[in-house]
DNA sequence: TGCTGCTGTTTACAGCGTAAGCGGTACGTT
DNA sequence: AACGTACCGCTTACGCTGTAAACAGCAGCA
């Protein structure tokens, strides 16, 4: 074995500071405190260095949350386009598992790449990267699709995607940010109420009776079951 | 007419502070300027106040935030409530519209509403009020639905709300925050990359084919086929 | 030996949310 | 008329944020 490497893993110590790192890190701490507690301060701490080192690597907070966005889909990328799928079915199947994917394993950064503000206009979250958009055109085109129903399959895609993923992870998220009561306008002798849970409990029965239900996970099963619906709307748009 | 009132309409100069009145300027400056230049100290500035003076109206930041999502939703909730529909169809179309219409009146202040935790976990967005919930469950039950399929129908239709509409402002919004380059890793003599148009050309050409397509707003057929395609599954389901 | 370039630190500044205390004004009671 | 007492908005202050700018240590190379 080569006695001495100018490699970074030697030691125990932090090897170095570059992009990659940085961004990684970032991610572990949105995950972990929320993306408002992930602070350049705080991250420099979590690296071992000082805030303004980051500065070299990444041209401030926002560049530093957008490179976040980008590494949670480019992993992904690569994967749909090494896969293999008979039709376009299969295919957006395995797009929109992928992408759930990485939603679940990433619940508090997925807000990020749903809300944040992709480069073109005609990139739609959660499908925020140009490669991604290329290639699900390109092959629901290979799969005999008009550029028109192309288009509009990507859309309905979309919005399907971040509907039923931004609430799925915003139920896995739920009290990362603490909550408080309102405040009444005139003075404050109106009878205390206790919970949330016991307000309605008065005012609405069916919210009551139902609140079982309500609160049951059934997130997969809805997922599939929306994801199908879908695909039997654009088949029978596609094969008319 | 009476020469004097108590009232506070009489001079021209800022009448006085109230919660409403914060809340609205809130709105307002969160639709002007988007929502991270709305702070406590501009806000004051716009009702001509000093920042510390909106604290007895609102408990801070967060309480005021949560006001304005709720004055949003509560004008809204009024008008479903006084409509009257003969089908469950006509009912979750009208609530839909209703919705939609708040979204693109107020589509800088809509991301709001989606992405703040509800007070129970069982409110999805954007029908974060138990009221609304209560009203929407009472009627589909109403109408022959079961506990389930209300509840499923409930959740459906939460999801489409927000993917529809989240994707529909978020291309009315675009440019509130400023684009700025990324910094590539080592020197920076790689050919400069002039904007983002140019550089799927060689790499992406059918989504240079479609852009034109992509970037046309279709957003209400969309919509409205959307609705169309969900309300038909659910009466698959419920007549099943 | 000195020069040069890269890397991380130090210092500094404007702006943020907000806790705490102060002053003025209007009003009910005496 | 005078006084106590709410209420309302202002002032000050603190710790936090993102980040611009100057600086220090250290590598390799002449």
């Amino acid at each position: 074995m080569s006695p001495e490497e100018p490699d970074e893993a030697r030691s125990t110590r932090p090897p170095r500071l570059s992009r990659q790192r940085i961004v990684d890190a970032g991610l572990a701490s949105i995950e972990a405190h929320g993306v408002d507690q992930m602070t350049m301060r705080s991250l420099g701490r979590d690296l071992g260095v000082e805030a303004m080192a980051l500065y070299r690597y990444v041209s401030g907070r926002e560049d530093l949350l957008e490179a976040v966005v980008e590494s949670l889909l480019d992993g992904l990328i690569k994967r749909v386009e090494a896969a293999e799928t008979t039709s376009w079915q299969e295919y957006l199947q395995h797009v929109a598992h992928e992408i759930r994917h990485m939603a679940l394993a990433h619940p508090t950064a997925f807000p990020l790449v749903v809300s944040r503000h992709p480069a073109a206009p005609w990139l739609r979250p959660p499908l925020r990267d140009i490669a991604m958009v290329e290639h699900l055109l390109a092959t629901l085109c290979e799969r005999g699709f008009s550029d028109d129903q192309a288009v509009d399959t990507y859309k309905a895609f979309t919005s399907f995607l971040v509907g039923s993923l931004l609430l799925e992870v915003s139920t896995k998220t739920e009290n990362v940010a603490a909550v408080e009561e309102p405040m009444n306008e005139g003075s404050a002798d109106i009878p205390e109420q206790d919970t949330v849970e016991d307000v309605d409990l008065g005012q609405a029965p069916h919210v009551v009776r139902m609140r079982d239900r309500l609160s049951q996970d059934h997130s997969e099963a809805e997922f599939e079951t929306g994801l199908e619906s879908l695909l039997n709307r654009i088949e029978n748009t596609v094969s008319h």
